[in-house]
DNA sequence: ACCTCGACCTGGGCGC
DNA sequence: TGCGCCCAGGTCGAGG
C-alpha cells in the first residue's frame, strides 16, 4: 500500500537520522527481497560505508552511501524504521536485536546495524518488497527506475506528455494511473482520489478524454499526493513512517475505501467497481 | 497493444 | 473455538 505519499513520509523520517550514519554490520534473514546483487556480495559491501543523500522517485526510495546506493520498494506492506536508543519508546515495530540474536520478529527480513546501537529495520509481512544495491555510477540507469515515467511532484512532470500518452492509448484511465510508465506513483488510494477530484469515471477509455479534462486531471494528481504527504501517508492497516507511527490521512480520503458512504461533493453513495482488475471507489453523479 | 488471469504472500474477517 | 475460504494489492509474466 505504500504510494508516493507514504514513500515520501518514509523518506522524510529516514533523513532525520541515516545522513552521516555509518553501516557496522548486516543481517540478512530473508535473501529473496534481494534483486541483486548476491547476499554474499550486498553483506561484504555494505559495512563501513556511510548514508549521504536519500531521494525518491515514484514508489521508489533511493538510499545513498559512499559507493553504493540501495534502491528499496517497499511492495504492499514493506516497513522501513529507523531505531534510536536514544529514544527506545514507540520507535518502530520492534527493537534491534543485538547482531546474531535469534530471530523474534518472523517478518524482520533486514537489519542494518549502525554506529552508536542504532539500526534500520526492514519489516515485510507480504514480502512484496524489493531491494537492490547498485554502484553509485550506475544507479540511475537501473531498469526500476529507467523505465519510471515522470513523478509528479517533479519538474518532469509536464501536462504535454501527459495528454499526449493518454492520447495515444485506448485502454481505461484507471489502468492507465496505475502504470508507473504513465505517472510514477499512484496506486489504488491515490487513482481514485484523483479521479474523484476530476471527475472522471474509472472506466473512461483514455483516447476519449478531453483536453479540459486531462488538463483537471494532470492538476489533481499532484494535489491529492500532497495532501497525503501533508498528513504523512494513508495507513490501512500495515504502513509506518520512519519512526513507527501511522499515517493520518485515511479520515481525509474521499474515495477510496468509502463505498456506501456519501460522496463529498454531493452526497450520494459512493460505489465500489471492479477496473482493470482492481476495486474502484468512484461517484456515479461527480465523475462522467 | 491491451486485456485478463495467475502467481507471489500473509493476516484478517467472515460464514458455518 | 476453529476451520476453510476469500480478499487486499504492486508488479510481472503468460496466454488470448
Amino acid at each position: 500500500m505504500p504510494e508516493l505519499p507514504e514513500v515520501e513520509t518514509v523518506r522524510r523520517g529516514l533523513e532525520r537520522h541515516l545522513p552521516g550514519r555509518r553501516i557496522e554490520s548486516v543481517e540478512l534473514r530473508c535473501e529473496d527481497l534481494l534483486g541483486r546483487p548476491d547476499p554474499e556480495s550486498f553483506c561484504r559491501a555494505l559495512p563501513g560505508q556511510t548514508f549521504r543523500r536519500l531521494d525518491r522517485l515514484g514508489k521508489m526510495l533511493i538510499l545513498e552511501l559512499d559507493h553504493q546506493g540501495l534502491l528499496v520498494h517497499l511492495g504492499m506492506t514493506g516497513q522501513l524504521t529507523f531505531w534510536d536508543p536514544a529514544h527506545p519508546e514507540g520507535q518502530g515495530p520492534a527493537a534491534p536485536p543485538a547482531p546474531g540474536h535469534p530471530v523474534r520478529d518472523r517478518h524482520l527480513h533486514l537489519i542494518l546495524h549502525l554506529e552508536g546501537a542504532a539500526a534500520l529495520l526492514y519489516r515485510d509481512v507480504r514480502r512484496f518488497g524489493k531491494w537492490r544495491m547498485d554502484p553509485l555510477e550506475t544507479l540511475r540507469r537501473a531498469p526500476e527506475l529507467v523505465r519510471l515515467g515522470p513523478d509528479p511532484l517533479t519538474p518532469e512532470y509536464r501536462f504535454e506528455a501527459f495528454s499526449a500518452a493518454l492520447r495515444r492509448t485506448r485502454r481505461r484511465i484507471k489502468a492507465a494511473l496505475l502504470d508507473q510508465r504513465v505517472v510514477a506513483g499512484l496506486g489504488n488510494i491515490y487513482a481514485d482520489e484523483a479521479l474523484h477530484r476530476a471527475g472522471i469515471r474509472p472506466h473512461r477509455r483514455c483516447h476519449r478524454l478531453t483536453e479540459g479534462q486531462k488538463r483537471c486531471l494532470f492538476e489533481a494528481i499532484p494535489e491529492v499526493l500532497r495532501q497525503g504527504i501533508a498528513s504523512r501517508g494513508t495507513t490501512f492497516s500495515d504502513f509506518v513512517g520512519a519512526d513507527g507511527s501511522p499515517g493520518g490521512h485515511l479520515a481525509r480520503l474521499r474515495a477510496y475505501g468509502r463505498a456506501g458512504q456519501p460522496c463529498a461533493g454531493c452526497g450520494a453513495s459512493l460505489v465500489r467497481t471492479t477496473v482493470a482488475g482492481r476495486s474502484s471507489t468512484w461517484c456515479r453523479h461527480c465523475q462522467r
